[in-house]
DNA sequence: CGACTTTGACCCGCGC
DNA sequence: GCGCGGGTCAAAGTCG
Protein backbone atom coordinates (compact mmCIF):
# COMPACT_ATOMS: atom_id res chain seq x y z
CA UNK A 1 0.00 0.00 0.00
CA UNK A 2 2.42 2.53 1.07
CA UNK A 3 4.88 1.21 -1.53
CA UNK A 4 2.52 1.98 -4.64
CA UNK A 5 1.68 5.60 -2.85
CA UNK A 6 5.21 6.03 -2.85
CA UNK A 7 5.77 4.66 -6.24
CA UNK A 8 2.96 7.03 -7.68
CA UNK A 9 4.74 10.42 -6.41
CA UNK A 10 8.16 9.38 -7.27
CA UNK A 11 7.20 8.59 -10.30
CA UNK A 12 7.13 10.75 -13.35
CA UNK A 13 4.13 12.88 -13.47
CA UNK A 14 2.53 11.48 -17.13
CA UNK A 15 2.45 7.96 -14.70
CA UNK A 16 0.98 9.47 -11.70
CA UNK A 17 -2.46 10.31 -13.77
CA UNK A 18 -2.95 6.42 -14.29
CA UNK A 19 -1.49 5.71 -11.09
CA UNK A 20 -3.70 7.79 -9.31
CA UNK A 21 -6.50 7.28 -11.37
CA UNK A 22 -5.91 3.35 -9.79
CA UNK A 23 -4.73 3.60 -6.63
CA UNK A 24 -6.69 6.30 -5.04
CA UNK A 25 -10.02 4.59 -5.09
CA UNK A 26 -8.25 1.92 -3.56
CA UNK A 27 -7.05 4.04 -1.18
CA UNK A 28 -10.00 5.33 -0.21
CA UNK A 29 -11.98 2.98 -0.36
CA UNK A 30 -10.80 -0.80 0.06
CA UNK A 31 -8.84 0.56 3.43
CA UNK A 32 -9.81 1.47 6.72
CA UNK A 33 -10.50 5.57 7.34
CA UNK A 34 -7.92 5.27 10.03
CA UNK A 35 -5.08 3.94 7.95
CA UNK A 36 -6.25 6.25 5.19
CA UNK A 37 -5.53 9.12 7.78
CA UNK A 38 -2.68 7.69 8.85
CA UNK A 39 -1.05 6.97 5.53
CA UNK A 40 -2.39 10.20 4.12
CA UNK A 41 -0.17 11.83 6.63
CA UNK A 42 2.78 9.95 6.22
CA UNK A 43 2.38 10.14 2.50
CA UNK A 44 2.48 13.93 2.33
CA UNK A 45 3.76 15.21 5.53
CA UNK A 46 6.85 14.54 3.88
CA UNK A 47 9.21 15.83 1.10
CA UNK A 48 7.05 13.75 -1.08
CA UNK A 49 4.40 15.87 -0.53
CA UNK A 50 2.84 16.37 -4.39
CA UNK A 51 2.65 20.14 -5.44
CA UNK A 52 0.01 21.52 -5.59
CA UNK A 53 -0.42 20.94 -9.74
CA UNK A 54 0.03 16.90 -8.51
CA UNK A 55 -3.29 17.94 -6.35
CA UNK A 56 -4.68 19.53 -9.26
CA UNK A 57 -4.48 16.70 -11.48
CA UNK A 58 -5.91 14.28 -8.84
CA UNK A 59 -8.67 16.36 -8.49
CA UNK A 60 -9.51 16.38 -11.99
CA UNK A 61 -9.16 12.82 -12.49
CA UNK A 62 -11.00 12.23 -9.26
CA UNK A 63 -13.70 9.92 -10.11
CA UNK A 64 -15.81 12.23 -7.45
CA UNK A 65 -14.34 15.71 -8.74
CA UNK A 66 -16.78 16.68 -11.02
CA UNK A 67 -19.97 16.08 -8.46
CA UNK A 68 -17.85 17.95 -5.82
CA UNK A 69 -15.29 20.52 -6.67
CA UNK A 70 -16.05 22.81 -3.60
CA UNK A 71 -15.08 19.83 -1.36
CA UNK A 72 -12.08 18.58 -2.45
CA UNK A 73 -11.29 22.28 -2.56
CA UNK A 74 -12.11 23.63 0.61
CA UNK A 75 -9.81 20.15 2.18
CA UNK A 76 -6.80 20.66 0.12
CA UNK A 77 -5.75 23.47 1.55
CA UNK A 78 -5.66 22.16 5.26
CA UNK A 79 -5.39 18.84 6.09
CA UNK A 80 -4.15 16.06 3.90
CA UNK A 81 -5.65 13.61 5.23
CA UNK A 82 -8.85 15.17 5.73
CA UNK A 83 -8.70 16.10 2.25
CA UNK A 84 -8.21 12.65 1.16
CA UNK A 85 -11.19 11.03 2.87
CA UNK A 86 -13.18 14.52 1.98
CA UNK A 87 -12.81 13.10 -1.31
CA UNK A 88 -13.56 9.63 -0.59
CA UNK A 89 -16.92 10.14 1.95
CA UNK A 90 -18.21 12.83 -0.28
CA UNK A 91 -18.33 10.71 -3.20
CA UNK A 92 -20.05 7.98 -1.52
CA UNK A 93 -21.91 11.03 0.54
CA UNK A 94 -23.27 12.71 -2.69
CA UNK A 95 -24.35 9.70 -4.56
CA UNK A 96 -27.48 9.16 -1.62
CA UNK A 97 -27.38 13.17 -1.80
CA UNK A 98 -27.92 13.38 -5.05
CA UNK A 99 -30.46 10.81 -5.43
CA UNK A 100 -32.53 12.59 -2.99
CA UNK A 101 -31.99 16.04 -4.35
CA UNK A 102 -32.84 14.72 -7.37
CA UNK A 103 -36.34 14.28 -6.47
CA UNK A 104 -36.19 17.75 -4.00
CA UNK A 105 -35.10 19.61 -7.80
CA UNK A 106 -38.73 18.41 -8.59
CA UNK A 107 -40.65 19.20 -5.61
CA UNK A 108 -39.07 22.08 -3.81
CA UNK A 109 -37.05 23.55 -6.72
CA UNK A 110 -33.55 25.27 -7.30
CA UNK A 111 -33.41 27.25 -3.61
CA UNK A 112 -34.42 24.08 -1.34
CA UNK A 113 -32.29 22.00 -3.09
CA UNK A 114 -29.29 24.14 -2.51
CA UNK A 115 -29.66 24.30 0.73
CA UNK A 116 -30.64 20.69 1.47
CA UNK A 117 -27.63 20.10 -0.24
CA UNK A 118 -25.68 22.78 2.16
CA UNK A 119 -27.25 21.37 5.18
CA UNK A 120 -26.20 18.24 4.11
CA UNK A 121 -21.97 18.95 3.20
CA UNK A 122 -22.38 20.97 7.04
CA UNK A 123 -23.45 17.27 8.42
CA UNK A 124 -20.88 15.70 6.43
CA UNK A 125 -18.49 18.35 7.98
CA UNK A 126 -19.39 17.66 11.21
CA UNK A 127 -19.35 14.13 11.32
CA UNK A 128 -15.74 14.40 9.24
CA UNK A 129 -14.76 16.76 11.78
CA UNK A 130 -15.86 14.09 14.61
CA UNK A 131 -13.83 11.30 13.37
CA UNK A 132 -10.81 13.46 12.66
CA UNK A 133 -11.20 14.09 16.62
CA UNK A 134 -11.13 10.70 17.02
CA UNK A 135 -8.94 10.03 14.83
CA UNK A 136 -6.49 12.50 16.43
CA UNK A 137 -7.15 11.12 19.86
CA UNK A 138 -6.16 7.29 18.86
CA UNK A 139 -3.48 8.73 17.41
CA UNK A 140 -2.36 10.57 20.71
CA UNK A 141 -3.06 7.07 22.25
CA UNK A 142 -0.78 5.83 20.01
CA UNK A 143 1.79 8.28 20.29
CA UNK A 144 2.30 7.63 24.12
CA UNK A 145 2.24 3.84 23.89
CA UNK A 146 4.91 4.72 21.53
CA UNK A 147 6.69 6.40 23.90
CA UNK A 148 5.99 3.79 27.05
CA UNK A 149 7.37 1.42 24.77
CA UNK A 150 10.18 3.41 24.07
CA UNK A 151 10.67 4.02 27.79
CA UNK A 152 10.62 0.13 28.42
CA UNK A 153 12.97 -0.67 25.64
CA UNK A 154 15.37 2.22 27.31
CA UNK A 155 14.88 0.81 30.78
CA UNK A 156 15.45 -2.57 28.99
CA UNK A 157 18.10 -1.90 27.54
CA UNK A 158 19.69 -0.14 30.36
CA UNK A 159 19.24 -3.21 32.41
CA UNK A 160 20.69 -5.41 30.36
CA UNK A 161 23.88 -3.34 30.21
CA UNK A 162 23.55 -3.27 34.05
CA UNK A 163 23.36 -7.32 33.82
CA UNK A 164 25.87 -7.45 31.08
CA UNK A 165 28.50 -5.41 33.31
CA UNK A 166 27.88 -7.54 36.13
CA UNK A 167 28.39 -10.75 34.56
CA UNK A 168 31.77 -9.58 33.56
CA UNK A 169 32.57 -8.78 36.69
CA UNK A 170 31.63 -12.06 37.82
CA UNK A 171 33.25 -13.80 34.60
CA UNK A 172 36.45 -11.42 36.10
CA UNK A 173 36.53 -13.00 39.37
CA UNK A 174 35.84 -16.79 38.08
CA UNK A 175 38.10 -16.48 36.24
CA UNK A 176 40.96 -15.13 39.08
CA UNK A 177 39.49 -18.33 40.58
CA UNK A 178 40.17 -20.56 38.19
CA UNK A 179 43.80 -18.82 37.41
CA UNK A 180 44.34 -19.65 40.85
CA UNK A 181 42.96 -23.11 40.93
CA UNK A 182 44.90 -23.67 38.11
CA UNK A 183 48.03 -22.04 39.39
CA UNK A 184 49.57 -25.54 40.52
CA UNK A 185 48.72 -27.34 36.88
CA UNK A 186 50.07 -24.61 35.28
CA UNK A 187 53.66 -24.42 37.21
CA UNK A 188 55.50 -25.67 34.56
CA UNK A 189 54.34 -23.07 32.05
CA UNK A 190 54.78 -20.64 34.38
CA UNK A 191 58.12 -21.56 34.98
CA UNK A 192 58.51 -21.38 31.25
CA UNK A 193 57.77 -17.77 30.96
CA UNK A 194 60.13 -17.18 34.07
CA UNK A 195 62.55 -18.32 32.63
CA UNK A 196 61.82 -16.32 29.28
CA UNK A 197 62.50 -13.18 31.71
CA UNK A 198 58.44 -12.63 31.34
CA UNK A 199 56.64 -12.02 34.20
CA UNK A 200 52.74 -13.60 35.03
CA UNK A 201 50.30 -11.58 36.89
CA UNK A 202 50.84 -11.25 40.49
CA UNK A 203 49.55 -14.30 42.69
CA UNK A 204 47.43 -14.03 45.92
CA UNK A 205 48.45 -14.27 49.56
CA UNK A 206 46.96 -17.00 51.22
CA UNK A 207 43.75 -15.45 52.89
CA UNK A 208 42.10 -18.54 54.32
CA UNK A 209 41.14 -18.79 57.85
CA UNK A 210 43.63 -21.56 59.03
CA UNK A 211 44.33 -20.85 62.30
CA UNK A 212 48.08 -21.22 61.58
CA UNK A 213 48.14 -18.21 60.14
CA UNK A 214 52.43 -17.00 59.79
CA UNK A 215 53.53 -13.35 58.81
CA UNK A 216 53.61 -12.19 55.88
CA UNK A 217 56.52 -13.52 55.11
CA UNK A 218 56.29 -16.55 56.68
CA UNK A 219 52.54 -16.72 54.69
CA UNK A 220 53.92 -17.55 51.86
CA UNK A 221 55.37 -20.73 52.68
CA UNK A 222 51.55 -22.58 52.64
CA UNK A 223 49.90 -20.54 50.13
CA UNK A 224 50.93 -23.50 47.53
CA UNK A 225 48.00 -25.37 49.08
CA UNK A 226 45.81 -22.16 48.73
CA UNK A 227 43.11 -22.04 45.92
CA UNK A 228 44.26 -18.25 45.29
CA UNK A 229 47.04 -19.20 44.80
CA UNK A 230 48.59 -17.25 41.34
CA UNK A 231 51.01 -17.82 39.39
CA UNK A 232 54.39 -15.66 39.12
CA UNK A 233 57.75 -14.84 38.04
CA UNK A 234 60.75 -17.19 39.99
CA UNK A 235 63.05 -14.81 40.22
CA UNK A 236 66.58 -15.06 40.75
CA UNK A 237 66.46 -13.17 43.87
CA UNK A 238 63.45 -14.98 44.97
CA UNK A 239 64.71 -18.17 45.22
CA UNK A 240 67.53 -17.06 46.80
CA UNK A 241 65.10 -15.73 49.47
CA UNK A 242 63.54 -18.90 49.11
CA UNK A 243 66.58 -20.51 50.05
CA UNK A 244 67.74 -18.58 52.80
CA UNK A 245 64.26 -19.05 54.51
CA UNK A 246 64.58 -23.41 54.01
CA UNK A 247 67.48 -22.76 55.51
CA UNK A 248 66.07 -20.76 58.31
CA UNK A 249 64.08 -22.57 60.78
CA UNK A 250 64.33 -21.40 63.87
CA UNK A 251 62.22 -18.76 65.45
CA UNK A 252 59.93 -20.43 68.08
CA UNK A 253 56.76 -19.87 68.29
CA UNK A 254 55.44 -17.45 70.43
CA UNK A 255 52.54 -17.77 72.73
CA UNK A 256 50.08 -15.84 69.76
CA UNK A 257 51.28 -18.72 67.32
CA UNK A 258 47.78 -20.04 66.76
CA UNK A 259 46.67 -16.82 64.77
CA UNK A 260 50.01 -15.69 63.88
CA UNK A 261 52.38 -19.00 63.87
CA UNK A 262 55.71 -17.22 63.14
CA UNK A 263 57.60 -20.15 61.48
CA UNK A 264 57.59 -23.30 61.69
CA UNK A 265 55.58 -25.09 59.83
CA UNK A 266 55.65 -22.82 57.04
CA UNK A 267 59.25 -23.28 56.67
CA UNK A 268 59.28 -26.69 56.57
CA UNK A 269 56.62 -26.55 53.73
CA UNK A 270 58.88 -24.43 51.93
CA UNK A 271 61.67 -26.69 51.63
CA UNK A 272 59.53 -28.87 48.98
CA UNK A 273 58.04 -25.53 47.38
CA UNK A 274 60.48 -23.75 46.12
CA UNK A 275 58.95 -22.46 43.06
CA UNK A 276 55.88 -21.45 44.43
CA UNK A 277 57.49 -19.74 47.71
CA UNK A 278 59.17 -17.40 45.52
CA UNK A 279 56.15 -16.43 43.96
CA UNK A 280 54.11 -16.10 46.94
CA UNK A 281 57.70 -13.96 48.08
CA UNK A 282 56.87 -11.64 45.35
CA UNK A 283 52.85 -11.80 46.44
CA UNK A 284 53.73 -10.87 49.85
CA UNK A 285 55.52 -7.33 48.76
CA UNK A 286 51.98 -6.45 47.17
CA UNK A 287 50.88 -3.19 49.43
CA UNK A 288 48.73 -0.42 49.28
CA UNK A 289 50.23 2.95 50.41
CA UNK A 290 47.70 6.21 51.17
CA UNK A 291 49.44 9.10 51.50
CA UNK A 292 47.57 11.51 52.86
CA UNK A 293 47.26 15.30 55.09
CA UNK A 294 45.72 14.38 58.53
CA UNK A 295 46.88 15.44 62.04
CA UNK A 296 45.68 12.24 63.45
CA UNK A 297 48.12 9.41 64.14
CA UNK A 298 46.31 6.81 62.40
CA UNK A 299 43.20 6.98 59.35
CA UNK A 300 40.38 5.34 60.75
CA UNK A 301 39.62 2.78 57.89
CA UNK A 302 36.98 0.70 59.54
CA UNK A 303 38.84 -1.86 60.79
CA UNK A 304 40.68 -2.75 64.33
CA UNK A 305 44.55 -2.61 64.56
CA UNK A 306 46.46 -3.73 66.82
CA UNK A 307 50.14 -2.05 67.41
CA UNK A 308 53.08 -4.51 67.86
CA UNK A 309 56.15 -2.50 66.81
CA UNK A 310 57.88 0.44 65.96
CA UNK A 311 60.67 1.57 64.95
CA UNK A 312 63.19 4.36 63.40
CA UNK A 313 63.34 4.30 59.56
CA UNK A 314 66.68 5.36 57.69
CA UNK A 315 66.53 8.07 56.70
CA UNK A 316 63.17 9.65 58.45
CA UNK A 317 62.98 10.78 61.73
CA UNK A 318 59.77 10.35 62.54
CA UNK A 319 59.09 6.34 63.80
CA UNK A 320 57.15 3.92 61.88
CA UNK A 321 54.36 1.96 63.32
CA UNK A 322 53.66 -1.59 62.49
CA UNK A 323 49.88 -2.41 63.09
CA UNK A 324 48.15 -5.70 62.88
CA UNK A 325 44.45 -6.16 61.85
CA UNK A 326 42.55 -7.90 65.27
CA UNK A 327 39.25 -7.78 64.09
CA UNK A 328 39.75 -11.68 63.69
CA UNK A 329 41.94 -14.08 64.92
CA UNK A 330 44.92 -14.95 62.55
CA UNK A 331 44.35 -12.31 60.20
CA UNK A 332 47.50 -11.79 58.27
CA UNK A 333 46.55 -8.09 57.31
CA UNK A 334 48.98 -5.40 58.59
CA UNK A 335 49.66 -1.57 58.08
CA UNK A 336 52.70 0.48 58.55
CA UNK A 337 51.91 4.14 59.48
CA UNK A 338 54.14 6.80 59.06
CA UNK A 339 54.91 10.27 58.91
CA UNK A 340 56.40 11.91 55.80
CA UNK A 341 59.92 12.92 56.20
CA UNK A 342 59.64 15.98 53.99
CA UNK A 343 56.07 17.04 55.22
CA UNK A 344 54.86 15.76 58.37
CA UNK A 345 51.69 16.98 57.98
CA UNK A 346 51.50 14.11 55.50
CA UNK A 347 50.70 10.56 56.67
CA UNK A 348 51.82 7.32 54.77
CA UNK A 349 49.67 4.25 55.74
CA UNK A 350 50.68 1.23 54.21
CA UNK A 351 48.57 -1.95 53.71
CA UNK A 352 49.52 -5.73 52.88
CA UNK A 353 47.77 -8.85 53.57
CA UNK A 354 44.27 -10.22 53.18
CA UNK A 355 41.78 -10.21 55.65
CA UNK A 356 39.98 -13.82 56.42
CA UNK A 357 37.32 -11.97 57.74
CA UNK A 358 33.92 -9.99 56.90
CA UNK A 359 35.16 -6.53 56.81
CA UNK A 360 32.61 -3.72 58.52
CA UNK A 361 29.53 -2.36 56.48
CA UNK A 362 31.40 0.45 55.58
CA UNK A 363 34.87 -1.43 54.25
CA UNK A 364 32.57 -3.99 52.89
CA UNK A 365 30.75 -1.66 50.88
CA UNK A 366 34.00 0.25 49.32
CA UNK A 367 35.77 -3.41 49.09
CA UNK A 368 32.94 -4.63 46.58
CA UNK A 369 33.66 -1.61 44.73
CA UNK A 370 37.32 -1.71 44.63
CA UNK A 371 37.20 -4.85 43.28
CA UNK A 372 36.95 -3.53 40.20
CA UNK A 373 39.63 -1.50 41.01
CA UNK A 374 41.67 -3.98 41.73
CA UNK A 375 40.73 -5.73 38.67
CA UNK A 376 42.05 -2.63 37.16
CA UNK A 377 45.05 -2.54 39.03
CA UNK A 378 46.18 -6.11 39.05
CA UNK A 379 45.44 -6.14 35.35
CA UNK A 380 47.76 -2.73 34.56
CA UNK A 381 50.42 -3.59 37.18
CA UNK A 382 51.23 -6.42 35.33
CA UNK A 383 54.22 -6.39 33.57
CA UNK A 384 53.04 -7.55 30.25
CA UNK A 385 53.01 -5.07 26.90
CA UNK A 386 49.35 -5.04 27.85
CA UNK A 387 49.66 -4.03 31.08
CA UNK A 388 52.27 -1.59 30.61
CA UNK A 389 50.48 -0.61 27.64
CA UNK A 390 46.90 -0.51 28.86
CA UNK A 391 48.28 1.56 31.87
CA UNK A 392 50.25 4.13 29.97
CA UNK A 393 47.41 4.81 28.38
CA UNK A 394 45.45 5.72 31.02
CA UNK A 395 47.88 7.62 32.38
CA UNK A 396 48.08 9.69 28.84
CA UNK A 397 44.43 10.21 29.43
CA UNK A 398 44.26 11.56 33.02
CA UNK A 399 47.42 13.46 32.97
CA UNK A 400 46.10 16.14 31.00
CA UNK A 401 43.42 16.87 33.22
CA UNK A 402 45.22 18.10 36.21
CA UNK A 403 48.18 19.08 37.84
CA UNK A 404 46.96 17.58 41.55
CA UNK A 405 46.29 14.21 40.99
CA UNK A 406 46.13 11.11 43.25
CA UNK A 407 48.46 8.83 42.05
CA UNK A 408 48.16 5.20 42.30
CA UNK A 409 51.63 3.31 41.03
CA UNK A 410 51.54 -0.79 40.95
CA UNK A 411 55.64 -1.49 40.39
CA UNK A 412 56.99 -4.87 39.58
CA UNK A 413 58.72 -6.54 41.58
CA UNK A 414 57.54 -4.97 44.61
CA UNK A 415 53.81 -4.05 43.69
CA UNK A 416 53.03 -1.00 45.40
CA UNK A 417 49.73 0.73 45.19
CA UNK A 418 50.41 4.19 46.26
CA UNK A 419 47.08 6.95 46.54
CA UNK A 420 48.76 10.22 46.69
CA UNK A 421 45.54 12.09 47.90
CA UNK A 422 48.29 15.05 49.36
CA UNK A 423 46.99 17.51 46.22
CA UNK A 424 50.73 18.14 46.03
CA UNK A 425 53.37 16.80 44.12
CA UNK A 426 52.37 13.21 44.36
CA UNK A 427 56.01 12.14 43.78
CA UNK A 428 58.38 14.25 45.84
CA UNK A 429 57.49 13.02 48.91
CA UNK A 430 57.35 9.53 48.65
CA UNK A 431 58.49 7.32 51.68
CA UNK A 432 62.05 5.61 51.02
CA UNK A 433 60.90 2.44 51.57
CA UNK A 434 58.40 2.72 48.77
CA UNK A 435 59.76 2.24 45.78
CA UNK A 436 59.49 5.25 43.97
CA UNK A 437 57.28 5.25 40.91
CA UNK A 438 59.27 5.60 37.88
CA UNK A 439 58.54 5.92 34.28
CA UNK A 440 59.44 2.03 33.53
CA UNK A 441 56.31 0.97 36.66
CA UNK A 442 52.98 0.83 35.95
CA UNK A 443 51.12 3.88 36.83
CA UNK A 444 47.62 5.15 37.48
CA UNK A 445 46.46 8.64 37.88
CA UNK A 446 43.53 10.16 38.81
CA UNK A 447 43.24 13.60 38.31
CA UNK A 448 42.23 15.99 41.20
CA UNK A 449 40.62 19.25 41.18
CA UNK A 450 43.02 21.76 42.06
CA UNK A 451 42.76 22.83 45.48
CA UNK A 452 41.90 19.78 47.14
CA UNK A 453 43.36 18.05 49.71
CA UNK A 454 42.51 16.09 52.69
CA UNK A 455 40.40 17.57 55.16
CA UNK A 456 40.08 17.02 59.18
CA UNK A 457 39.27 13.51 59.88
CA UNK A 458 35.95 14.57 61.23
CA UNK A 459 34.18 12.98 58.58
CA UNK A 460 32.75 9.50 58.24
CA UNK A 461 31.52 7.62 55.58
CA UNK A 462 28.44 8.99 55.42
CA UNK A 463 27.68 8.54 51.69
CA UNK A 464 26.94 5.34 50.61
CA UNK A 465 27.02 6.33 46.84
CA UNK A 466 30.56 7.23 46.75
CA UNK A 467 31.78 3.60 46.58
CA UNK A 468 29.89 3.05 43.93
CA UNK A 469 30.98 5.56 42.29
CA UNK A 470 34.55 5.05 42.66
CA UNK A 471 34.54 1.28 41.73
CA UNK A 472 32.18 2.17 38.57
CA UNK A 473 34.45 4.86 37.49
CA UNK A 474 37.56 2.44 37.90
CA UNK A 475 34.96 -0.33 36.38
CA UNK A 476 34.80 2.27 33.79
CA UNK A 477 37.97 2.84 33.57
CA UNK A 478 39.64 -1.02 33.62
CA UNK A 479 37.39 -1.41 30.50
CA UNK A 480 38.59 2.05 28.74
CA UNK A 481 42.19 0.89 28.84
CA UNK A 482 41.02 -2.58 27.78
CA UNK A 483 41.97 -4.65 30.91
CA UNK A 484 38.47 -6.53 30.62
CA UNK A 485 39.35 -10.41 30.63
CA UNK A 486 36.18 -10.66 28.10
CA UNK A 487 36.49 -8.52 24.64
CA UNK A 488 32.90 -10.12 23.27
CA UNK A 489 31.22 -8.64 26.29
CA UNK A 490 33.25 -5.87 26.25
CA UNK A 491 30.90 -2.77 27.04
CA UNK A 492 31.76 0.93 26.55
CA UNK A 493 30.48 4.01 28.48
CA UNK A 494 31.81 6.62 27.19
CA UNK A 495 29.35 8.68 28.77
CA UNK A 496 30.06 7.56 32.39
CA UNK A 497 34.23 8.18 32.10
CA UNK A 498 34.72 11.27 32.51
CA UNK A 499 31.55 12.30 34.98
CA UNK A 500 31.69 9.12 36.84
CA UNK A 501 35.29 9.96 37.79
CA UNK A 502 35.13 12.98 38.52
CA UNK A 503 32.83 12.33 41.08
CA UNK A 504 34.81 9.24 42.34
CA UNK A 505 37.71 11.88 42.49
CA UNK A 506 36.03 14.24 44.23
CA UNK A 507 34.44 11.68 46.91
CA UNK A 508 38.25 10.20 47.43
CA UNK A 509 39.24 13.99 47.99
CA UNK A 510 36.26 14.89 50.71
CA UNK A 511 36.46 11.73 52.67
CA UNK A 512 39.95 10.40 53.76
CA UNK A 513 38.67 7.49 55.69
CA UNK A 514 37.16 6.45 52.29
CA UNK A 515 40.24 6.58 50.80
CA UNK A 516 42.05 4.61 53.82
CA UNK A 517 39.32 1.66 53.18
CA UNK A 518 39.78 1.85 49.59
CA UNK A 519 43.26 1.42 49.91
CA UNK A 520 43.02 -1.25 52.38
CA UNK A 521 40.06 -3.51 50.14
CA UNK A 522 42.93 -3.18 46.96
CA UNK A 523 45.63 -4.33 49.26
CA UNK A 524 43.21 -7.10 50.12
CA UNK A 525 42.54 -8.02 46.68
CA UNK A 526 46.23 -7.32 45.48
CA UNK A 527 47.36 -9.69 47.87
CA UNK A 528 44.76 -12.11 48.00
CA UNK A 529 41.13 -12.59 46.90
CA UNK A 530 38.21 -10.37 47.67
CA UNK A 531 38.31 -9.84 51.76
CA UNK A 532 34.36 -10.66 51.43
CA UNK A 533 35.22 -13.92 50.20
CA UNK A 534 37.40 -14.59 53.18
CA UNK A 535 34.67 -15.89 55.43
CA UNK A 536 31.11 -17.07 54.52
CA UNK A 537 29.35 -14.84 57.20
CA UNK A 538 28.40 -12.48 55.80
CA UNK A 539 27.44 -9.88 58.54
CA UNK A 540 30.41 -8.31 59.63
CA UNK A 541 31.17 -7.89 63.58
CA UNK A 542 29.00 -5.08 64.72
CA UNK A 543 31.31 -4.24 67.95
CA UNK A 544 34.22 -3.82 66.01
CA UNK A 545 33.15 -2.37 62.86
CA UNK A 546 34.53 1.22 63.46
CA UNK A 547 37.38 2.31 65.31
CA UNK A 548 37.84 5.80 64.81
CA UNK A 549 37.72 6.70 67.94
CA UNK A 550 40.58 3.74 69.39
CA UNK A 551 42.60 5.60 66.98
CA UNK A 552 41.55 9.27 66.93
CA UNK A 553 44.40 10.40 69.37
CA UNK A 554 44.11 14.34 68.75
C1' DC B 1 41.77 -7.66 84.52
C1' DG B 2 41.83 -7.46 79.77
C1' DA B 3 43.21 -4.83 75.97
C1' DC B 4 46.48 -2.03 74.27
C1' DT B 5 51.04 0.40 73.88
C1' DT B 6 55.90 0.73 74.50
C1' DT B 7 60.36 -0.74 73.68
C1' DG B 8 64.45 -3.50 73.64
C1' DA B 9 65.78 -7.74 71.67
C1' DC B 10 65.73 -10.77 68.09
C1' DC B 11 65.29 -12.67 63.33
C1' DC B 12 66.02 -12.31 58.64
C1' DG B 13 67.27 -10.59 54.00
C1' DC B 14 70.50 -8.33 51.55
C1' DG B 15 74.56 -5.82 50.08
C1' DC B 16 79.38 -5.46 50.54
C1' DG C 1 81.09 -13.40 57.15
C1' DC C 2 79.65 -9.13 58.73
C1' DG C 3 76.85 -5.25 59.31
C1' DC C 4 72.77 -2.69 58.23
C1' DG C 5 68.02 -2.09 58.04
C1' DG C 6 63.32 -3.83 57.98
C1' DG C 7 60.17 -6.38 60.41
C1' DT C 8 58.48 -8.92 64.44
C1' DC C 9 58.29 -10.63 69.16
C1' DA C 10 57.20 -10.35 73.84
C1' DA C 11 57.83 -8.59 78.45
C1' DA C 12 56.74 -4.62 80.87
C1' DG C 13 53.96 -0.75 81.38
C1' DT C 14 49.60 1.83 80.82
C1' DC C 15 44.81 2.58 80.69
C1' DG C 16 39.88 2.16 81.34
Amino acid sequence: MDKGWGLTLENSSSDKVGFFKINKPVFGFNLSPRLNHINAGEMFSGSEYPPDEKRGMVNEVDFFSEKKPIVNKENSQDDNSMRTEFVVNTGLQLVTANAGSDQSTVDDGISSEFLEDKRAKNEQLAQLQVELERMNAENQCLKGMLTQVSNSYSALQMHLVTLMQQQQQQLISRTENSHAHEGVEAKSEEKKQENNGTIVPRQFMELGPSGTKADPMDELSHSHSSSEERTLSGSPRNNMELASRDKAIGREESPESESWAPNKAPKLMNSSKPVEQSTEATMRKARVSVRARSEAPMISDGCQWRKYGQKMAKGNPCPRAYYRCTMAVGCPVRKQVQRCAEDRTILITTYEGTHNHPLPPAAMAMASTTSAAANMLLSGSMPSADGMMNTNFLARAMLPCSSNMATISASAPFPTVTLDLTAQNPNATLPNYHQRINPASNQFQFPLPAGLNYPNFVASMSSPQMPQVLGQALYNQSKFSGLQVSQDNNIHHPSLSHDTLSAATAAITADPNFTAALAAAISSIIGGSHPNNGNNSTSAPSSNNNNTSSFQGN
